[in-house]
DNA sequence: AAAACATTGTCTATAAAATAGACGAAGTTC
DNA sequence: GAACTTCGTCTATTTTATAGACAATGTTTT
């Protein structure tokens, strides 16, 4: 049976909108019954049977035993052919790489992470993930030809149709590379779509997080950089040349410092992690902040950003103001943004998004003060609850999205 | 045939797909023959000949003589049945109001503007509004329960699912009043539309000017105050509470004067028409300016945004510097949300859309030198050419796309 | 002007898709 | 064990769409 369907794979798999109904419900509900299904959509009891048919018959939906009797016969449960193949999810950041292979209902099987540097040329690096790959693979007993999508996240502005880095400052060996052909060489039934970094985790969030059933959302990643990733419509919104979101090189003081993109003030240069740690090693150097003097001592002469925090935690009156400027220009930046987008959450994560609350904080408070009262109302503002896993989710999410497509989507506006 | 129609209308009027596709390519091309609608839709000519005769028989469509020869039999034309009812669009503005009756095709028949002073209670100024509707109706022939649909922009924040303003700063008394209510009392068959005053020129651009086919764009409207409506993914993107775009208290000078929303340094108080005005008269006291003083003094001691304006049409330095400051000014702030939003058009439209192009360049180099490179590099900003007409075209529209719905929508994304 | 060819739109036979509801199988409840 | 439920299949029927024949009505060629 797999044997004969795995020929007739041919990605992306078109579904007609009563197949991706179905589809749509198990991945929801894991398990069904044909009656309740019948009940959900409306449909006739003769037609859901005759589209369950045809969706086991293509391998899409097998059987699960019997359900538990609502005071007649016993159902037969259907649930997701997990045999029919696997998706992967990739999420590079600048200094590691999260890899999940997962079932085609989006269930993450096998999850490996391990450190890594953006900034090397990307064969030898996508050689390295493409092995990862194999790896759990191998873990889980799947061949490559089971692998029908692959979905990458770059920490870059993606040109989103062409699945392209252009210009990115992290990694510029890597512009106009073709991810998708690299990859596509070892996995050559897979479907393999790219995109930026925070556009996945908002898909993550999105899908598999608080951001579930939520219209009107920004995911904001702040680390090395920052970026947005934006949910309008209960849809990605990629932009016009797929690079929306990139809100660290905002200007927030037209005075401050040179950023790496040329201009002056940025927000990604005056309060991302480097711009934190900066700051830090100024106020050991200065004598402000014996802990952090300390601290940088112990690491041979340099701070990270997750030191700053320790010393946060500790109670550090600099590392806290420190970190409180940094809330606050994050802040003065979502005002506006607020204003603009009306969002109903705001969700943040990255590497700083482990920082507590000093930083949440000192974001809400600008936010607040800035924003529209109609605007804030009802708006919140959290870390991300999935922390790691955001990035890698939302890799398969998107994997799967664009695995499966609906056919035949007719007009939605007069 | 119309008499027994007029009683079976049901705002709104719901439309399956097939029925929403006829209509649709009726609006695009005004008339179509059958067999041209069999060929672009896919349909055999069967069904479509009895889709039509469907929409025909209910009053949608009507015919509209012969066609011209293709080498063969003549066809028949098809036309929008503009006896089946008409819309109305109401553009409300601070100092303004303009009215356009409209048929059911979105074809404007009859249009009226005058001054009128938002500030006043809703009673009176509304009571205006229908006296004008009836009015046009009149020079139509058209009676009031031929009004199936009507679209109103207002200039403050709209709690769009309700209806009702949201502590609107120009009309406080409007504050929770039901215009949707009022304006039902006069025209009970009408389906009432509320919504901002610039998501209704946004929606305008979108179908009769130069917004048509873009999916992310952004119209910024410059007055009295500064507003955005915004398209992403070729929809009106309102947010979560439906204030959306309000990026006229976006901070541009923490430092700078205190608005009427009580922050300081807003982007409306420093850059829109009052701002422009004021500082104007400054220069026009202080000496920096003889043109500008002359014009004041003519004037009656006061100097309104349109005379800076003359000012700079007569190469005044003192006002081309005002306009530059503005324009740098808010193109600072769009800088910003190129980068976030990344849309492929800025249209700017509002009393200073026809400032000419002083303005125009500097909010683009300002754009130009703070946005991202892959966001402009196909970006074009440009003022709207649809002038005041913007406004009462997307009223219009907005009254249309409300009053037909298209039921059964299926899902869209698995 | 007649013949040849094109296009339009209706009509019919047929195929495809969905429905309602009968009915037996398989349970539970009393 | 009798009465009642639920499940899922099956059949007859209705609804919906299609292909293609064909007459009506044109233009173009000879």
């Amino acid at each position: 049976m797999n044997n004969t369907f795995r020929s007739r794979i041919k990605a992306p798999i078109l579904l007609n909108s009563a197949e991706a109904e179905i589809i749509r419900a198990l991945r929801r509900q894991g398990c069904i019954t044909s009656t309740d299904l019948s009940r959900m959509t409306g449909w006739s009891k003769a037609k859901t049977a005759q589209d369950i048919r045809d969706l086991v018959e293509k391998g899409f939906l097998m059987e699960a035993g019997e359900g538990i009797s609502q005071g007649g016969r016993k159902p037969r449960l259907l649930c997701i052919n997990r045999n029919l193949g696997f998706v992967v999810g990739v999420d590079i950041g600048a200094t590691s790489v999260d890899v999940a292979l997962a079932d085609i209902s989006g269930s993450v099987l096998q999850r490996y992470s391990e450190p890594a540097d953006v900034r090397q040329r990307p064969e030898p690096f996508l050689g390295r993930c493409v092995e990862i790959i194999l790896h759990l693979m191998e873990l889980q007993g799947c061949r490559a030809d089971q692998i029908l999508g692959i979905g990458i996240g770059v920490p870059g502005p993606v040109d989103f149709a062409r699945g392209v880095l252009v210009a990115p400052p992290l990694m510029p060996d890597w512009e106009n590379f073709s991810i998708r052909g690299f990859v596509k060489e070892s996995f050559p039934n897979a479907f393999v779509v790219v995109d930026n970094d925070v556009n996945i985790m908002a898909l993550g969030e999105q899908r598999a997080g608080d951001g579930i059933n939520v219209d009107h959302f920004i995911f904001v990643k702040i680390g090395t950089g920052i970026g947005a990733g934006i949910v309008s419509n209960g849809k990605i919104h990629r932009g016009s040349t797929g690079c929306a979101g990139d809100i660290g090189h905002i200007c927030v003081d037209k005075n401050g410092p040179i950023c790496r993109c040329g201009n002056t003030g940025c927000l990604e240069a005056m309060a991302a992690g480097p711009a934190i740690a900066e700051k830090a090693m100024q106020a050991a150097l200065n004598g402000s902040s014996l802990l952090l003097k300390n601290l940088m001592n112990q690491n041979g002469g340099v701070l990270r950003p997750e030191d700053v925090n320790t010393a946060c935690r500790e109670g550090d009156q600099a590392a806290l103001e420190i970190i409180r400027a940094s809330g606050q220009m994050i802040g003065d930046v979502l005002a506006g943004l607020v204003n603009f987008f009306n969002p109903s959450h705001i969700f943040i994560g990255g590497g700083i998004a482990n920082f507590g609350n000093h930083l949440l904080v000192s974001i809400r408070r600008a936010v607040l003060r800035r924003s529209l009262p109609l605007a804030t109302t009802h708006l919140s503002i959290n870390f991300s609850r999935m922390g790691p896993d955001a990035g890698v989710t939302g890799a398969v999410a998107l994997a799967l999205e664009y695995l499966f497509v609906i056919e035949d989507q007719p007009t939605t506006t007069i």
